[in-house]
DNA sequence: ATGATTAATGCGAACGTTCGCCCGAACGTT
DNA sequence: AACGTTCGGGCGAACGTTCGCATTAATCAT
C-alpha cells in the first residue's frame, strides 16, 4: 500500500529514530507528560521526517470509540430528488471533521429490519452516535436509542411527550411568514395543499396556517384544506378543485407544503388560463432548485438546511463527549423567499 | 451504552458461557477449525442467547484492514442541485454493505490540500480505497493514488494515456442517440450547447454530435458550437444568439449537454415565440427530476447512475482484495428519454 | 500392543495505541 | 548533610480479534 514497500510507520519506528520509548512518542504528540525541550524536538522531527500518522484503528480501540456518526436517509422515489441531501451531508460531514469524527451512512430500511441495523451498528461498536432524518410520530428508532441511552439526535420532532435531542425547522413559523404575506398583498380566501393527517411535519406546517388565518379574523373553509402525498399530480389534482369552487368560495391563493404540488398547482393554473401572481398566487416550500426557473419564478420559504446538518452534529459531539449542551434542541427559523408567484 | 450497565459482550463472554477457550468461539464463528458438533452446538448457542456481535474495530486492527471506501464529491452551488448523489450514494452504500465495507464521506478541498485529505485517510488507515468523482484532465489524485498503488476507482475518465481503472457513462453515445433521434425527425441543422475545452466529459459528449453529423453528411457550421458554464443564463444566451442567425443558418433543433441549459433554451424559445418541440426542439442531458414537469416536457438523456454507482465499488472492492476482475474499465450506455421537448 | 495419524481444543502472540505506575536523577529545602 | 519534591522517561498492561502452533485425546494401521 506504500510507496514500493515502505512498511508503516508507527510510534515504534518513530522512537527507534528518536532514541526513546514508543510510549513517550505517544506522550509527546498528545501532549500528556513533562518532556525535555531537546527529547521532544528530536521526537517531532522524527515524527516530522518519518510522516508519521497515528493509525486511527488502534486508537479507536484504544479508546473503544469509533469517532463515527451513523447516518441514514430514505431514497427518494427515482422521479424526486432530495435536493436537501447534498447540503445536509455536506454540511455534517465538514462539522463532524473538525470535531474529529466521521459520517457513516447505511442502506435506510423499513419496518423490524430498520432498528435491526441501527442496533448492529452499536452492537458492532461501529458508531458513537446517530443523527435521525425522516422521523415522524412513534418513530421506532427513538424509542429503541432512548432505552438504550445511546447518544443521537433527530433531525424533525416526533412524539410532543418524547423528550430527545432534536434540530428541526420551524414549520409553522414558515406557514406563518407565507400566509401573512398573501394577507398583506390582500388575500382573504387562501387555500392549502397538504400532507396526510399522519404527517407530523404537514400537521406542524399547517398549524402556522390555521394560527394565523385565525388571528387574522378569517374563516378556514374545510375545502380549502387538500390532503394528498405531496406529488405533481396532486397538486394539479387538488387546484382544479380548488377553482372549481363557487367564486365566493373560491381561493385566489394556494400555499403548497411543498414545491412539487405548488408546481403541480401553476401548470392547472397556467391550463385554466389564470396568470399565476395576479389571478391567482401560489406559495411553495423547500426552494427546490427548480423554483427560481419557472415562469413565474416560485415564491417559496427555504429552510436552513445547512445549519441544521451543522448543529446536528454539533449536538451529538456534545452528547457523545458528555460535554455541557447549551442546548439539545434547536428550532430554526426558515425564510421566506418572495418572487414573482404570489 | 448498553441498557442499564450490561457489560460489552465479547468472544471471553461467549467462551466463558459455553465453557472452551475464546478463541475457539472465534474459530467456530469463522468456520476456521474442525469442532466437535456437541461443542459447535453449545457455543453457537451461547453467541445466540447473550446476543453476540463481533467488535469490528479490533477485526480491523486484527486484518489491518478498515473495510472502508472513501468518497468525496463537489458541492454543486446552492441554486443547483446534485440530483445524482442520492442516487449515486444510496446505490454505492448498498454494494458496499453487501460486500461487507462502507463508506466514508470526507469534505472535498480544492488544489493542494485536495491530495493532502486522500493521503490522510490513507496514512491514517481510515480507507481500504478510494471511488473518485468529478474526475476530470491530469487529476492529481489519480496521479497520486496510481504512484501509491491505492485501490481506487473513478466514476469518469481522465487522460487518454492513463490506465486505471474507472466506471463512466457513454456520453458520446448519448449525443449519438439525440441526433440521430432529430435527424430522423427530419433535423438537418443541430446545434450543440456545450461546455469549455477543458471539460473532458463536455468534449466526449460534443463528439458523439460531430460523429453523427458526419455520418449522416451534415456539415456543422462553426456557429452552431456554443461553449460556456452550463448554466440557465448561458442557455438562454447562447439561444438567442442561435436563433438571430439568418434562416438559412438557423438551427431547427438544438442538443443541450445539461438539462439546465435546455431549459435555458426552452425559456428563450418560448419569449420569442416558438413553439417548443414543432418550431424549435430541444434536446437535453441529464433527465433532472424537474425535465419532466416542464411544458413542454423536456426530451433528455439519463444516466444509469445506480448501476455506475454499484459497478465502482464491485471493481473496488475487487481491486482491494485481489479478486481477478472481469473488468476493470465499464462504459455504460445513457438512455434517450423521449418526450415532448423534441 | 505400539507407533503414527487425525481430530478437537488450548494457548501465546500480535496488530498500534494510550494510560498509569514506577524509578532514577537532579534539585531545592531545612 | 539528609530528605522530600519534581522532572524526565521507561515499562507493563489492556482494548478484542485472528492466526498458527502446541497439546492432548482418540483413532487407526501395523
Amino acid at each position: 500500500m506504500s510507496p514500493k514497500g515502505f512498511r508503516k510507520v508507527t510510534l515504534k519506528t518513530v522512537a527507534a529514530q528518536a532514541g526513546v520509548s514508543y510510549q513517550t512518542v505517544s506522550k509527546v504528540l498528545n501532549g500528556q507528560a513533562s518532556v525535555a525541550p531537546e527529547t521532544r524536538q528530536r521526537i517531532l522531527e522524527a515524527v516530522k521526517t518519518l510522516g508519521y500518522r497515528p493509525y486511527q484503528i488502534a486508537r479507536s480501540m484504544r479508546a473503544r470509540r469509533s469517532f463515527m456518526i451513523g447516518y441514514s436517509w430514505v431514497q427518494t422515489s427515482p422521479d424526486q430528488v432530495n435536493h436537501i441531501l447534498d447540503q445536509f451531508l455536506t454540511s455534517m460531514v465538514r462539522e463532524a471533521e473538525a470535531a474529529g469524527y466521521h459520517l457513516l451512512p447505511f442502506p435506510f430500511r423499513e419496518g423490524n429490519a430498520q432498528v435491526d441495523a441501527y442496533r448492529e451498528l452499536i452492537d458492532t461498536g461501529r458508531v458513537d452516535g446517530f443523527v435521525l432524518s425522516s422521523v415522524n410520530y412513534n418513530d421506532p428508532r427513538i424509542h429503541f436509542l432512548m432505552e438504550r441511552g445511546f447518544p443521537f439526535v433527530a433531525f424533525g420532532r416526533s412524539d410532543p411527550g418524547l423528550d430527545f435531542p432534536y434540530v428541526d425547522v420551524d414549520g409553522a413559523d414558515g406557514l406563518r411568514q407565507a400566509v401573512e404575506h398573501l394577507l398583506q398583498r390582500g388575500h382573504t380566501r387562501i387555500a392549502a395543499l397538504a400532507w396526510p393527517e399522519d404527517s407530523r411535519v404537514g400537521n406542524e406546517r399547517l398549524q402556522g396556517y390555521f394560527e394565523t388565518m385565525q388571528r387574522a379574523g378569517l374563516v378556514v373553509l374545510p375545502e380549502w384544506i387538500e390532503r394528498g402525498e405531496g406529488t405533481f399530480e396532486f397538486g394539479r389534482e387538488a387546484t382544479a378543485r380548488l377553482l372549481a369552487l363557487p367564486p365566493e368560495k373560491r381561493p385566489t391563493a394556494i400555499v403548497a407544503l411543498n414545491d412539487t404540488m405548488a408546481i403541480g398547482a401553476m401548470h392547472l393554473a397556467r391550463e385554466l388560463g389564470l396568470e399565476v401572481g395576479r389571478t391567482l398566487s401560489i406559495i411553495g416550500f423547500d426552494d427546490a432548485p427548480m423554483s427560481q426557473y419557472l415562469v413565474p419564478a416560485l415564491t417559496t420559504i427555504r429552510q436552513p438546511i445547512a445549519e441544521a446538518g451543522q448543529k446536528c452534529v454539533d449536538i451529538l459531539v456534545g452528547l457523545i463527549e458528555g460535554k455541557p449542551l447549551a442546548q439539545r434542541q434547536v428550532l430554526l427559523a426558515p425564510k421566506l423567499i418572495v418572487r414573482a408567484s404570489g
